[in-house]
DNA sequence: CAAGACATTGTCCTTAAGGCCAATAGTTTT
DNA sequence: AAAACTATTGGCCTTAAGGACAATGTCTTG
């Protein structure tokens, strides 16, 4: 297997150079396999700047157009969620701080070298949320709040989740202002909500 | 590490066997870790029927109710992206087929043992996807709102949409009350939001 | 049956929210 | 340069929200 770190920074994260310390520090214009032995896997790393966006799409788009087994990791600088995203759906197998430890960049090696992906647990997990949500377990993730509540709390809950007033609720469901409050109060209570604005969030959503 | 293995099938799945000839079969019942060693890692492998839907969600959350650090892997006659998700949700670190072969059975144990988490590249892909798309269209649909308001009315009004109070909202901003009720008030007539909540609807999904 | 949860409503009170009118000052557009 | 937009703040007023304290009746369960 091959191992090709790409980085601005000359001589390349100290982490990383700990972990592999025979693998290959190149520009990605030069950047090419020594010889080709047909079969073997290739893996770039690509050190990522805050202010070199183009710069990594270029670099992944072209390193996949080239090598189209090779496998990409992305190591940034400044990691978040979205750029995450973002290089996963390109098909990159692994992004994670580029500041990580070399222990740790050794187990994504592993785990990736194995055919497997990477990613902080961070963003498996909202990643396996917004899917869910999508797939319709969203009811599910609600009604699990809402069985902490008794019947009538949950309808005045669900109206006030909605954005309807007090009385609005009291019309609906053909009761007084005042048992719609006693409700929502309870419901409060329950749910650990302040008001009902955090209500409407824990209903609506995440 | 105990690992237990549970499963209608007596003598338990041939892969799995000959992948933990040591490991202990049980029935969910009397599923219990010899003794305590207190930091010792428990892993629990369901093996899943199709018709053991209700089964199979009372089983993870007993596990979880009674060994909070255990980890749980779910091996499906017939696996679905939409149970893969589900179990996910539950805090599942694996789903794979029944039927996978003693080799694979080994490498998921290789990495959830190093804490990741496993699962079939189609759902994983499906996940990045689904959640790249979502996460897209949600920063824009959102991003469409704000677009309609001032930097500051922008501000204020994420900052609503969280469930902030005016009050705390003008501290985090450093400015008065009174002005954030400004703002709030000019972000509710060009959004045509009717309160805060609607605002935090309007912003907070879909 | 008694205890406890649930549904309903009352009164009183405090506070947050939001509208209305108005003013000052900096910036941008026409 | 005048008009329009933006940011900021003040005062005043009305109403919605939510807590405190309390009471009554129903229904379920040990």
């Amino acid at each position: 297997m091959q191992v090709i770190f790409i980085s601005p920074v000359h001589g390349g994260l100290t982490g990383w150079v700990e972990a592999f310390p025979k693998a290959k520090i190149a520009d990605i214009i030069n950047a090419k396999p020594t010889k080709s032995q047909k079969s073997e896997a290739i893996v770039f790393w690509l050190h990522m700047n805050e202010d070199r966006q183009q710069w990594l799409t270029n670099a992944i788009t072209l390193i996949q157009q080239k090598y189209n087994d090779a496998k990409i990791i992305v190591l940034a600088n400044a990691p978040n969620q979205a750029e995450a995203l973002y290089c996963m759906s390109l098909g990159v197998v692994a992004y994670s701080h580029a500041f990580s430890p070399a222990k740790m960049l050794k187990e994504i090696e592993t785990v990736i070298t194995n055919g497997g992906v990477w990613m902080g647990q961070d963003l498996l997990k909202r990643l396996i949320e917004v899917s869910a949500n999508l797939a319709g377990n969203q009811a599910q993730q609600v009604e699990q709040h809402l069985s902490a509540l008794s019947k009538r709390e949950k309808q005045v809950a669900i109206e006030a989740a909605k954005g309807l007033s007090n009385k609005e609720i009291a019309r609906i469901l053909k009761i007084t202002e005042r048992t719609v409050k006693a409700h929502l109060s309870s419901t409060f209570e329950r749910l650990g909500a302040k008001d009902r604005l955090h209500l409407a969030l824990m209903l609506n959503k995440k």
